[in-house]
DNA sequence: TATTGTTATACTCTATAACTATA
DNA sequence: TATAGTTATAGAGTATAACAATA
């Protein structure tokens, strides 16, 4: 029996991303984080005071589904949030946060070593870019 | 502002699978399809009296969650289950069944191909078996 | 004992509509 | 008028435990 699935990229790319987040929400599972919080807390220490709509547009996160994101990251005291204006809210880390945050990211460092040693040593510089060309995101202003 | 994310394999990863899809559930609305229905379908029509439990595997679903998928192709006509003894079922396409599959066939190779062409000529080959690598899924005893 | 199909259940992620208060 | 945060809600997708019937 010879799956019709396995050729196609799609459905690839599709089943090497869910294998690889399941992996990594084990390995994220000691930190009591899954890998969307990684990513919002990542933005959040690499532009401190970003607002929480801002991490919505850079994650395509809906702006109605970040309410929770940050809701249990504050309850967890990672993140703090200063009124900006009276329609924004600035985020930032707690010294709790930060120091999550760098476990995380040795943990993030590990396995996206990992999964890049999967792949054969010559084909490795073309993981990235050929990743980034089947997202095709529409060029942002950032 | 300059993201931290985008320059993660893993990441990226996740990105492309989510995008690409939405668009893949754009293209198939006109069916009243889902990514997913088109993969278990595809394994009915290229495994005819394939079990249930067998698509689960192939496709990595939990067994209790093929249930609603065949309830659901079975409410519409597009399979049909014979017991092939007291505890399998075989799963056929009915005549409707292979006929939603040709019109997906040609949506899917439309969408697969046009993945593809994002990618620039000379790093194409590489595409199915990077992702492959990516994927890592043990070795099958197909 | 192990497997198949099944029910029930819960959690994550995503999507939309609507509301308020501000700009 | 548009934007930020919020609430409520619904739909996918996924995961686990347990059960009856069968191999």
């Amino acid at each position: 029996m010879n799956d019709p699935l396995t050729s196609l990229p799609g459905y690839v790319l599709r089943r090497a991303s869910a294998a690889t987040l399941a992996e990594l929400n084990q390995r994220l599972a000691p930190l009591d984080l899954r890998h969307s919080d990684i990513a919002f807390l990542f933005l959040i220490d690499a532009t401190p005071g970003i607002t929480q709509s801002e991490v919505g547009r850079l994650l395509d996160i809906q702006r109605a589904n970040t309410v929770a994101f940050v809701a249990r990251l504050e309850a967890r005291h990672l993140i703090e949030r200063t009124r900006v204006d009276g329609r924004s809210q600035a985020l930032h880390l707690t010294p709790d946060g930060e120091s999550l945050v760098g476990k995380a990211r040795a943990i993030i460092e590990t396995h996206e070593t990992e999964l890049l040693n999967r792949v054969p040593t010559e084909w490795r510089p073309m993981v990235l870019p050929i990743l980034l060309a089947l997202w095709n995101r529409p060029a942002s202003a950032g």
